[in-house]
Formats: structure tokens, sequence, C-alpha cells
DNA sequence: GGGTGATCGTTCGGTACCGAACGTTCTGGT
DNA sequence: ACCAGAACGTTCGGTACCGAACGATCACCC
């Protein structure tokens, strides 16, 4: 769709001139802005329409399918590597766990030996979800990255590993 | 932090052998699927880190400082496109215009002439705090970028563009 | 072995965010 | 001049998500 690098050149030239202007003669890294706003707004896009032509046929969520995803590809795990693997404050996954625990997707189950401890697994039912899930995921992140050929695909994702490395330094 | 490419590269093999384990035999997309699954990571740590040493000074946070930023660039503009220019449905706009409102950064005024539309603009402490906050906010993009050069951060939006383009097809 | 401090998951309060349904206001055709 | 339909912003119901505070359990040490 809409090979217009020219319209989308001027509109973007155009967005920088009025940057430019509201911030008067300070200098401004635009190349970074550029980049990074763009990382946002590709990661509500991607997010937006998964969730709209896929996942909502399921009934699950975008959070839902990650924790779904990292069970299947790890196995049992307890809830805190399994938020650090998802990427969320563990507060956050004890809510999304007891959703997915009422669709029966996954259960809870206690440590032998220490009782702080959780251990969540999938059920059969979620491993047959994800399972029949996953591919059609997989395509969608194909049809995401279409234009792109492999070297660039590697690019991109070294240079975002390179970001997240920054924004999470400390 | 920590140059450890290697690290990061076994790492990455590991956990590619494990998603292909529980795959099975099907083919998978682990170029696509590497690069559109760090996309949604490094949006999330850059706003978190944003909203966490930045925006909470300010008891703002990142879908404000969006819109802030937006009518400070644009100047006063009706509720549809703002909320296109900042990404957001316009339901979600509607209550964080409120939020904004009563911080009193936003002030909401009657189209002359069409009493459904409304035009959304800055108050003068509005202006204040981005023009304050935006110089930092540029700091903070160059910092998440630090690390590629200028080409690489052209590159990296523009891929970047094209997902956009992508998920929003159709 | 009993108490102090760390570690775990949950709870809590608050905002963001979406999609759908809704009421109001405008517009175009006749 | 009217009325059918479009366009606009708001409301509504629901989930996600965070950070901080909390209670329970474990580990260490004298």
């Amino acid at each position: 769709m809409a090979e217009s690098p020219t319209n989308e050149q001027a509109e973007l030239l155009a967005q920088e001139k009025a940057v430019q202007a509201a911030i008067g003669d300070r200098p401004l890294d635009f190349l970074s802005l550029n980049a990074v706003s763009n990382i946002y707004r590709a990661a509500a896009a991607v997010r937006r329409r998964t969730e709209r032509d896929l996942l909502s046929d399921y009934g699950i969520t975008w959070g839902g399918f990650t924790i779904l995803w990292v069970l299947w590809v790890w196995g049992e795990m307890e809830a805190a590597p399994l938020a650090a693997e998802c990427n969320l404050a563990k507060g956050t996954l004890t809510g999304m766990l007891t959703t997915l625990e009422k669709q029966e997707l996954v259960r809870r189950a206690q440590h032998p030996g220490d009782k702080r401890r959780v251990l969540v697994g999938l059920t059969d039912a979620g491993h047959d979800c994800i399972e029949e899930l996953y591919p059609k995921f997989n395509r969608q992140e194909t049809a995401f990255t279409d234009g792109l050929d492999d070297a660039e695909k590697v690019e991109l994702a070294r240079m975002l590993r390179r970001v997240i490395t920054n924004a999470e330094a400390e």
C-alpha cells in the first residue's frame, strides 16, 4: 500500500518545521526524536491490529497472549521470572493470571517446599489454544515486516535491542 | 549495559531453540519474530523509563505528555485530529483531556459555528510545562538511541514507519 | 531455635486505553 | 422546510498496567 515516499517525506518535513517553530532556536535531535517516537507508534499499531484481527476471536488480550506464549516455550515457571519474561510488573501479572485462570488456559500450583512461591503452567486447553494461535500470530509478524528484507529485519531487531538496553540501564 | 554480544547471542539462540522445540517441526519466521517482539519491548521500556525519570516529577503521564506536545507543535485543534495525531481512540482522549483540564494544562473551547466540535488548546501553564519539559524529553530520546549513529537512526525510523504502514493497512 | 531481614505473591488505588453505544448537531436531497 | 443520515464528542463497561504497601513465608545468625 502506497509507495509514497514523497508524501511521507513532505509530511515529515512539515512536522519538523512545526516543531522547530514551536521550540524556537534551541537545538533539537530530530533523528532520535523520529526514531523513538516511531517505536511507540509501531508498537501500538502492531498491538491494536493483532488484538483486533486475531486475538479477539480467542477472547484473549495481547498481554494474555504473551503469558501463554512464554509458558508454552519455557514450560511451568514461577511468577517472578514469568513477569520478567513478559515484561510486566508482578502486580500486573497477578491480575492477568487470574483472568487466564478463569478462562482455564492457565493454572497455578504451589511450589513444593516453599509456600511463598507459585508455579504457573498451561492447562491442556491453554496448550491447544497457543498451539493453534501461534502460527497465525507469526504470520502476522511476517506481514508486519513486509517490505523489509532479511538483513533489515536483523538490523531492526539489533537496533531495538540497543534501545532496550539503553532504556533499561541503571 | 555492558557490551556482551556473546551473551545476548547465546540467550537469543537458547530462546529460539526453546521456541522451535515447543513448536515442533513447523516452520517459523524468526527474523520477523525478533524484530516485532523487540518493538513492543522497546516501546514499553522507553515509556516506563521516561515516566519514571522525567514525567512523574511533573505529574503527567506518557499519554498526557503526547497531547501537550502535539498541541504545542500544532496549536489549538479539534478533538478528532488531535486523537489521531496522538494515536489514541477518541474516547480515550476525552478522559485524558479531562485529566489535563483538571491540572489546568489544557482548555476546551467551543467551535464557532459548529456546536458539535471542540477546540482544544494549551493554557499558559500547559505551554510553560511542555516548554520546560520537552528539551529534557528530547535528551532522553537521544540517550535511548545512544550507540546508534545518525544513519542508523534514520534507518530505524524508516523501518518502523514501514511496520506502522503495514500494521495500519486496510 | 527464635527473632530480624529478605523474598515472594497479592492487594490496592489510580490512570490509561479500547470499542461500542449514545445523544447532539450539522448537512444534503427533495 | 424537512428529514434521513453523517459527523462529532462523550459515556460506558471492561481490561491492562503501574508502583507502593502489605502479609506470609523463608533464611540467616547468634
